[in-house]
RNA sequence: GUCCCCUUCGUCUAGUGGCCUAGGACACUGCCCUUUCACGGCAGUAACAGGGGUUCGAGUCCCCUAGGGGACGCCA
């Protein structure tokens, strides 16, 4: 047995929990097999993928201790497999579809697709644009293909109703209309694949026998079927896990939960234990035990006892488990090394002794001083923010677009940040004077501090940005009008820049 | 809007037709331990979404309704 998941790097370079969480449930369905568990990087959407983001989801799936296997050598490469190296294996892939006439060559532009959707959405029900709705004339057709015109390959779909049929592990049978499923792109008009395509071409090349996704997926789950039908190959069983909730019940997000799997190092939690937790996530042991390792998990695993209800990510309990994890079964020695792997380190001291230095006279001095970067969420509230000179209203504005500026830093370096903070002050036309004493209280808690720039470098982008969303609820947050006036004002903003 | 998935305490869950007077865990409350706080121990509040079937018997199987979520991209 081979399973795999598909990482796919965010934009800011998140390492996302529900991307461990559905890593966790393959490797632990693959080891209590005895299989093998695989990556697949998706990196041809050219604006997630980075090195640097690619990296510290890798990193960060190791530090969870989910250690990938060496698969099969698939078109050249080890390892976590990058699906851009090998852009060829999918243009050959689509030409062997056109050649027996199951795809096909589409010139439509963005503008046309629009148009049809919007005729199909007035006339009847599904969007689903269907080869014939994409069809050109053969003279128009030549026309754009001597004018160089760009093109994409998409796959032949069934036109009429019907319906088609899913297996799901733990669903069972799951029917489709076809109706719903449109002339999906194959190949994009870079040459790069789609997800359904690399998908179902590199399973097989990997010789994946399970594949183990999200329930987002299972709309797509047809387009699956049945490029596995027009290839010939035996289509893996499939196996849609829950999706990861936020408080509100919605998709787990960012904005509403910390998701970043980095938020979770920096802010102190055992790696063991955020482990344990995403397992009690939809999954239970048979003792229903709340402890357990991730060797214990893969001992016990049965795919069967994972419950379809989408769980919400309770902070509170993982910081619970936590707790049990560092007292039970980590004696003082071992503590010592966790604590200094996390920031009671020489570099941290060296990274913060240069901001110190001038502000002490003795040693003492540092704790009031320095606190707030071994500190998780500061203790503030209305009140902290009373001497500066912007009413609540705008300290709000002034902390959103800040935070929104901030997530969007790839390079978080103090002299980036300072810019991107001055850029953000001149747009909004405020002076620095009024947007950095909310800064100083968000970041540090007061504004008797050392530079707020050189904190936020030193805490890093997760603990950061965490710090200003929790500032601005302490302010008592964005309701959802403003939330969305305040967008718009700073979409605007961003063409400036 | 259309299609799909889901629904047990506030939250994570046990439950696979009789063992359910629905069990455990987090959170919350109270008590004990303790110079304080925490840890630990004990106890308490709290749920089968609603309605119809099937069955001798339904949290468990079926149908309808409601609610929640997801998908409808040259994103994954």
């Amino acid at each position: 047995m081979t399973v795999r998941t598909r990482i796919a790097p965010s934009p800011t370079g998140d390492p996302h929990v529900g991307t461990a969480y559905i890593a966790l449930f393959n490797y632990c369905f693959a080891k209590s097999q005895g299989g093998q568990f695989l990556l697949r990087i998706e990196d041809t959407d050219q604006q997630r993928s980075t090195p640097a983001s690619e990296k510290a989801i890798l990193d960060s799936l190791r530090w969870l201790g989910l250690d990938w296997d060496e698969g099969p050598d698939v078109g050249g490469a080890h390892g976590p497999y990058r699906q851009s190296e090998r852009s060829e294996i999918y243009r050959e892939h689509c030409e062997q579809l056109i050649a027996k006439g199951l795809a096909f060559r589409c010139y439509r532009t963005p503008e046309e697709l629009d148009e049809l959707r919007e005729s199909r959405r007035e006339a009847g029900q599904h969007t689903a644009l269907k080869p014939a709705d994409l069809k050109l004339g053969d003279d128009e057709v030549s026309r754009r293909e001597a004018a160089g015109a760009p093109y994409v390959i998409r796959m032949v779909v069934p036109e009429e109703e019907g319906r088609c049929e899913i297996d799901d592990m733990l669903r069972g049978k799951i029917e489709l209309d076809w109706g719903q499923v449109d002339a999906q792109i194959l190949l994009k008009s870079d040459g790069m694949p789609t997800y359904h395509l690399a998908n179902v071409v590199d399973d097989h090349l990997m010789g994946i026998t399970h594949v183990l996704r999200g329930e987002e997926w299972i709309n797509s789950a047809p387009k699956h079927k049945l490029l596995y039908e027009y290839f010939g190959w035996d289509m893996p069983q499939l196996c849609h896990l829950p999706l990861l909730r936020n408080p509100d019940k919605s998709k787990l997000s960012k904005r509403k939960n910390p998701t970043s799997i980095l938020y979770y190092q920096r802010m102190g939690f055992l790696p063991e234990a955020l482990l344990n937790y995403l397992g009690r996530m939809g999954w239970s042991m048979p003792d229903e035990s709340e402890k357990f390792s991730l060797q214990t998990m893969i001992a016990n695993f049965d795919i069967q006892r994972v419950s379809l209800g989408g769980p919400i990510f309770d902070v509170e309990k993982l910081r619970w488990l936590n707790g049990i994890w560092l007292r039970e079964d980590f004696d003082d020695e071992q503590l010592v090394e966790r604590l200094q792997q996390w920031a009671l380190n020489k570099d941290t001291l060296l990274k913060l002794l240069p901001q110190l230095k001038p502000r002490i006279e003795v040693f003492t001095d540092i704790a009031p001083l320095a606190g707030f970067f071994l500190s998780g969420m500061l203790s503030i509230d209305k009140q902290s923010f009373a001497s500066c000179s912007l009413d609540e209203e705008g300290l709000v504005e002034v902390l959103q677009c800040c935070l929104w500026r901030l997530e969007a830093e790839q390079d978080w370096q103090r002299d980036n940040l300072f810019a991107a903070i001055k850029g953000l002050a001149d747009g909004l036309e405020l002076r620095m004077k009024d947007v950095m004493p909310p800064l100083f209280i968000a970041i540090a808690g007061t504004t008797a501090s050392i530079s707020v720039v050189d904190s936020m470098e030193i805490l890093g982008p997760e603990i950061s940005r965490a710090r200003l969303r929790f500032a601005i609820d302490s302010l008592g947050g964005v309701g959802k009008k403003k939330l969305k006036k305040l967008e718009k004002r700073y979409q605007q903003l961003g063409g400036q820049a």
